[in-house]
DNA sequence: ATGGTCGTTGCACGA
């Protein structure tokens, strides 16, 4: 069994002792990190090291950054886009292969508002996205597709869906770039074990949103067709979200019925 | 009550 995980850590020099801990609670043999907020030189590598994983960081400093860390070997990085289009100025995409598994890291831009340019970036972004799939991935490969994806797939991922009418993370055109990247052939792989709504794994840190039950689903595990039926189990990890200095999301993690040796 | 909290950095802004 390979356990993946995916886990906005808003943070990585603020949630370091938290995720030390969730890493020996949960034991994840790959986890991608999102918003590390750390240069290259300051990722805790020997940190993780020490815990027995090889790490890549794609990082910048004070926003964004990504992070790939592997217990099953970690080949053929690859940092941002490699299209021959503009570079990004965002350190937000990261790609390993870790033992069968080709794993993408990505950090969606937030969009911010309808009519704001982070919202036509975000569209860009999500195209480049597909792009990025179909130059350099297969699709009858074992691809997972991870991160926080600011897209609540559809209305069960939102707590009030009338509430969200005109903003960012339900729009159509958000939904759709997110249904192009699907039809790359991914699934998913939450939506495969459950149908309830509800079941959220960012909550907003202010109005006692998590208490509440205010939150959205936003991160996301996307699966290959031949990685989706390998899916034992998955879950949001909502009790990272509860306690001491929380990141403001919970993990996402996936079990996969994958051999660990290569 | 048209805010509320975190993170960054540095007294503002992004999420």
């Amino acid at each position: 069994m390979l356990r993946l995980a995916t886990w906005n850590v808003n943070s990585l020099k603020a949630r370091l002792p938290r995720v030390e801990e969730w890493i020996e609670q949960m034991q994840p043999d790959v986890l991608c990190l999102q918003e590390t907020k750390l240069a290259d030189g300051a990722f805790p590598a020997l940190t993780f090291q020490a815990m027995g994983y090889e790490c890549a960081h794609h990082g910048q400093g004070q926003w964004n950054g990504v992070a790939i860390l592997s217990r099953c070997g970690l080949a053929d990085v690859r940092a941002g886009w490699d299209d021959g289009g503009e570079a990004d100025l965002d350190a937000r995409l990261l790609w390993a292969t870790c033992g069968d598994l080709r794993v993408a890291c990505a950090y969606v831009p937030n969009g911010r508002a309808l009519d704001d340019d982070h919202y036509a970036y975000k569209l860009r972004w999500l195209e480049r996205l597909r792009t990025a799939l179909d130059d350099h991935e297969d699709p009858s490969a074992l691809v997972a597709v991870c991160g926080d994806f600011n897209i609540a797939p559809d209305d069960r991922d939102v707590h009030d869906p009338a509430a969200f009418v005109g903003a960012t993370h339900v729009s159509e055109a958000e939904r759709a770039a997110l249904t192009r990247l699907e039809n790359w052939g991914l699934a998913d792989v939450f939506r495969d074990h459950y149908d309830d709504g509800g079941l959220f794994s960012w909550w907003d840190y202010r109005r006692g949103d998590f208490h509440q039950g205010r939150g959205m689903r936003i991160d996301l595990v996307l699966t290959s067709a031949s990685l989706t039926p390998k899916a034992r189990t998955v879950l949001i990890d909502r009790n990272a979200r509860k306690g001491k200095q929380p990141s403001d999301h919970a993990p996402v993690i996936v079990d996969l019925d994958l051999d660990l040796d290569r």
